[in-house]
DNA sequence: GTGAAAGCGCTAACAT
DNA sequence: ATGTTAGCGCTTTCAC
């Protein structure tokens, strides 16, 4: 099942079947057909890691997500490999568990197997990530120089959350904070700007982990304090303070209104459904991609990053403040 | 940066610099350590596609499995990844979406480039799963001819969730069947059984997507029924029964037990917790890739499937059958 | 302990 | 339109 297999039995040079495959075109329709039938009778596939020694480039991508079974990268990653699918490539597909060093050690392995490499919100060092140069890059929730990248600002729209709660009557919001990091300095600047605006007073808790338990914790905190909404660093940690605060026997939005942010499809299974800003995890995803074929492709990209917009999506959560008694 | 440039600047052979990377202990020490200055000076890095093709391994794993951005699916994939890189294996993942073509496609894309492939509930006809023979394989809750497998059996822990209802009263539950396929079989298998040793009716609605917008839509055909408590085919649709049940004025476990299936962390977030059947699914990954390994390296695996169990997680959406007004 | 040489399976000039 | 040739970068006998 090698080429030279094919060429032998079908009377003809493996350059010949090499061409079949790659330009058919270019070789007679009689030849064509003899080492196609032959091929399959010998079921002959081209060697993928053959092809890819011959040709130095590999037909596959990589990317590395924070974690694979968080649902906002575990959408990335699939509108990634179906975005890839369509032009050909395969993806591998690794986690850093938010480790800097395990992150680094993915990239620089995968490089060298991949036409292209993306990084979802990477936290290793800026000369780490200059160090993977020679092989194309793309970065999501990250600005480096002038490296293509996909940016969710989410600044305005976290804005809009804080003037929605206003609207509602609140005076006391507080924002619970997420691991340091490019989206959570966003959200901070959108918040902490709206609260100027509106002449409200900033009040931060965390730094918290991404996750239900932290947003569990984080809700006596908030009780402990005047505030009469949150703003959560994602939608897992809001909705770890919807359950904790059902367990104290508390009522949202009526006592406490509480927004998220991600749109993850759990802010629509939850009760109340959770008011959050919508986060466009997929789409962006697929612009990566097609960035990093562009620079695969050696097409000009556009310079600077891509800027997608996240936009305010009002549910149940969050309701006019409750009227001191 | 190819072995050659380190060699002639190390000023031995490549044989002796590959010798350096694959089997240190048979170079000198003093050669080595010449060898691995050069190498570090020249940010040299052995190519994993040339050494691939030379060694006839690639070091790669790959998986497909239904969904990439389905819960459990993902949860799966993040323990075959950790595990297989425990072993230095990289992983190619690739989502089927359900549809058998795709899925069939993906495994004969990959298995060239893999030392080993993993497919998690694969829906393809059991002959294209037999072509993919030569490369070594692993099923995941699918049984085919002696081929290796790791399969879940929720047939006793849904039965246990039937008798569980039963014992708090209820007298009618329904079950509500998701796509025709191994897990579903498993678990109607569970629910008939227990019902028939319980003398209780079986009453099956469906098939349903296994989505949350199924579930929502189930719960209405359920409230036709004189249902006391239902089974959803996994959490998905039983939370999507529970929002519905909310939004029609009613209450779980009052007026409605609900019993889902997986455990994903969407159990434990929803309110009321739902009670629930784990599925092992981190073990399950863990327990594939060592199977998997073991058939690359030839290791006798075990024969038959290898069985994990799964195990009733009773919370708070079940509950006594409420007496008749 | 080290080097020379052959080859993994394919592609891509270059010839014809 | 097809064949010849020379690699892609590495590993691995087989000598020394």
């Amino acid at each position: 099942m090698s080429i030279r297999a094919v060429a032998a039995r079908a009377g003809v040079s493996p350059a010949t079947v090499s061409r079949v495959f790659t330009q058919p075109d270019a070789v007679a329709l009689e030849t064509r057909r003899r080492v196609l039938a032959v091929a399959d009778e010998l079921h002959y596939t081209p060697h993928p890691v053959a092809r890819s020694l011959a040709r130095g480039c590999t037909g596959n991508l990589g990317i590395v997500v924070p974690d694979i079974a968080n649902s906002f990268s575990a959408v990335v990653t699939k509108a990634v490999q179906q975005e890839a699918a369509r032009d050909g490539y395969a993806l591998f597909v690794s986690g850093s568990d938010e480790l800097a060093r395990d992150e680094e050690q993915w990239a620089r392995a995968m490089a060298p197997q991949v036409d292209g490499l993306m990084l979802v919100s990477p936290l290793m060092s800026d000369d780490a990530l200059r160090a993977l140069g020679p092989t194309p890059l793309v970065l999501s929730n990250r600005l480096l120089d002038a490296l293509p990248s996909v940016v969710t600002d989410a600044t305005e729209a976290v804005g809009h959350a804080v003037e929605h709660l206003a609207a509602l009557g609140h005076r006391e919001i507080v924002y619970l904070a997420g691991p340091e990091g490019f989206a959570n300095t966003m959200r901070v600047r959108g918040y902490d700007g709206a609260c100027r605006r509106l002449g409200l007073r900033p009040r931060r808790l965390g730094p918290f982990n991404a996750r239900f338990s932290d947003g569990v914790r984080a809700a006596d905190l908030v009780l402990a304090t005047p505030a009469t909404a949150v703003v959560a660093y994602n939608d897992e940690v809001a909705v770890g303070v919807l359950n904790r605060l059902v367990d104290r026997g508390l009522r949202v939005p009526d006592d406490l209104s509480v927004v998220g942010v991600d749109d993850t499809s759990l802010a629509e299974m939850v009760t109340p459904r959770l008011t959050t800003v919508r986060l466009p995890a997929a789409e962006s995803g697929r612009a990566a991609v097609r960035m990093l074929l562009d620079v695969i492709a050696g097409r000009p990209g556009p310079d600077g990053p891509l800027l997608l917009q996240a936009e305010l999506i009002v549910r149940s959560s969050t309701g006019p403040v409750r009227v001191h008694e």
